[in-house]
DNA sequence: GGTATATTGTCAGGCAGCCTGACACACTTG
DNA sequence: CAAGTGTGTCAGGCTGCCTGACAATATACC
C-alpha cells in the first residue's frame, strides 16, 4: 500500500510544482551554481534590465510587495542581485542583476529548459504541451485574496 | 504590464495549486463548513474506517510521519478527528472520523468534485482530463529528499 | 507654501506544507 | 535483561504566500 491511488488534483499539482522544485534545485547544486528557486527565476524573468522596483515586480510577478521583496532579497543575500538608488526618486530604489546573477540566471533557465526536455522525453512531449496548455488556461476567479 | 507572458512551468503548477486550494476554502466557508485543506482531504482518503496509525498515514501520503502527524492533529483540533488507544499495542494510537469528521469530508469531496467539473466546463473537459493525465504520469526519480 | 493622499520599501508576524533531528516509549527479539 | 525497531511527538527550518503596520517620499490640491 503506497501513494499512488485516489490522488487529487490538487495534490498531483503539488507534488508535480515540488518535482520541478527539487530537480532544480538538485541541477544547481550539481552544476555549482547558487540555489534559485523556481519563484526567484520567476523574478528574474520579470526583471528589467536596467532595474526594477520591488514594487513594479510585485505587479508583474502578480504577487505582494512582501512577497516580492523577499524574494529579491533573497538573491541579493546570495549576490545575485543588488539595490541601488534610483535617481529620478529618492522613495524608490532600483533592483537589477548582478554580473553573476546574469550568469547563475541563464543557467538556471537552462536548466530548467532541460529538466523539461527530459521531462518531454519521459511523458511525452505532447502530453507535456497539454499539461502547460491546461495551465495557462484562464481558470477563472477562484481566489479573491490574491493580487492581481 | 501584469503577470502573464513567460509563466514557467513550476509556477503555473503552483498557481493552479493555490488555485483549487484557494477555491475549495472558500467554498467550504460558503457552506459552513470546517476550513479543511486538499492535504487534509487527502488524508481522509487514506484513512480506514477502523482508524489507522499516523505511521500508516504517512506511508500511504507518501510523506514523513511528522507531516502526516501534523495535518492529523490539524483535523482532531477542528473536531473532525480522534484519536484512540489501539488495544492490540500500546504504543500506536489510532487516528479515526468522528461523525462530525465524516460529514465533512463528505461534503469536502463534493465540492471539491463540483470545482473540477466548474473547472472542466471553463477550460474544457478533454483540457483537464489531459491535465490529469499528465500530472499522473511518471515523472520519474527528481527529489532524492522525498519519502516514499 | 502647507496639508492631504498615494506610493514605496520594509519589518513583524502568520499560515500551509513539507522537511530533518532528536527523544521517550513500547514492543520484539536475542 | 539488553539491544534493536517502530511509533508518536516536540523543536526547528525552509519556501511561498499572505495581512498589518510604519516611515519616508512624492504628488495633488488648496
Amino acid at each position: 500500500m503506497n501513494a499512488s491511488g485516489a490522488r487529487s488534483l490538487p495534490q498531483l499539482l503539488g507534488d508535480a510544482r515540488r518535482w520541478f522544485e527539487d530537480a532544480l534545485t538538485q541541477a544547481l547544486a550539481e552544476a555549482g551554481a547558487a540555489p534559485v528557486s523556481p519563484t526567484q527565476l520567476g523574478l528574474f524573468a520579470v526583471l528589467d534590465e536596467q532595474g526594477t522596483t520591488v514594487a513594479e515586480l510585485a505587479r508583474r510577478m502578480g504577487v505582494t510587495r512582501q512577497t516580492a521583496h523577499q524574494a529579491a532579497h533573497g538573491l541579493i543575500g546570495l549576490g545575485l542581485l543588488e539595490q541601488v538608488a534610483d535617481p529620478s526618486s529618492a522613495r524608490q530604489r532600483l533592483i537589477r542583476r548582478t554580473a553573476e546573477g546574469r550568469r547563475t540566471h541563464q543557467q538556471a533557465e537552462l536548466l530548467l529548459a532541460r529538466l523539461e526536455h527530459a521531462l518531454a522525453r519521459r511523458i511525452g512531449a505532447d502530453t507535456l504541451t497539454a499539461l502547460r496548455t491546461a495551465l495557462e488556461a484562464d481558470w477563472g476567479p477562484p481566489s479573491p485574496g490574491r493580487p492581481g
